[in-house]
DNA sequence: TTTTTTGCAAAACCTTTGCAGTTGG
DNA sequence: CCAACTGCAAAGGTTTTGCAAAAAA
């Protein structure tokens, strides 16, 4: 029985409060800094980058020191579009998978259901339980695939 | 109708006297440097980091110069196995698509056909035509998978 | 000779680390 | 009070850029 999707680690806090309890919970210290990463991040649902968390008037490593220890603890998640900083989103948001267009750099962001046919598909073939968290599926979107003389090398990612 | 994936940029250069063919009928050099990057590409199967071919005596800042142009023409082509310098390997060597373990580091390189099936089902889930070219599927290899508790968030990519 | 390409140095960019001082519990 | 956490500064690792000198065609 291959392991569910669900089964990463992944602490359910929908607000503030209870971000907080699971920190309590782990003897970890909601600081003045802490603090405001949560509130960055449970501000939107839209993923952000350290240095956007930092404009809050924080020092980035105790961005990127608290990033960490969130993910450690199941709060939060990174994931990667391409080059460039990590974006960082609550857990709590969903564990969203991507798409990513080489040619336009268009973004699908998909509930993991929606990309079950695709994970059952690669476990008969690989065996692999596959997360597509923190590397997006990279490849021509519909609009760009139809041209086919959109794509060159290196463009974008 | 799909552009089939073998579209994608990519100059057939068996060995090293066509990839300079290729470069002087795009009215580029073959300087010493250049020379170098593609011998030590055209030397091995493995796909090798800028640093490591700058090994052999050349400046870094030329290594990238060169990869990128050749990248450009379709020569060599880079991807990513979580973070960490990029890989760089030439284009004829194959379209090789990766599967990499979040939890052991475990890389499969596969070639295109065997990736034919999850493309096709993701064509027909959201009209992409994805590749794994240059971002790996990441997940749980089968080991891993079987043992639940082996992934902790963060590591190793 | 002319244009491309190089080496060097410096910077850009993202992220991590050391440390002394501050703060939360 | 004391361990956890902070800001600052510095460094680490990867990649890019500016520029004068060198080398291909």
């Amino acid at each position: 029985m291959p392991r569910p999707h669900s089964a990463v680690p992944h602490a359910e806090a929908p607000d503030l409060e209870s971000a907080a309890a699971v920190l309590r919970s782990r003897g970890l210290r909601l600081s003045t800094s802490r603090r405001l990463v949560l509130e960055a991040l449970y501000a939107t649902d839209e993923p952000l980058t350290a240095d956007r968390i930092a404009d809050d008037g924080l020092d980035v490593a105790s961005v990127y020191r608290n990033l960490e220890t969130l993910e450690q603890i199941g709060l939060v998640r990174h994931f990667h579009l391409g080059h460039g900083p990590g974006l960082y989103a609550r857990s709590a948001v969903g564990l969203f998978e991507y798409l990513l267009c080489d040619a336009c750099g268009a973004v699908v962001t998909a509930e993991p259901e929606r990309l079950d046919a695709v994970r059952d598909q690669i476990r008969r073939d690989f065996g692999y339980e596959a997360r597509f968290t923190h590397f997006p599926i990279a490849g021509l979107c519909p609009d760009c695939a139809a041209e086919e003389t959109s794509w060159t090398p290196g463009s974008p990612i």
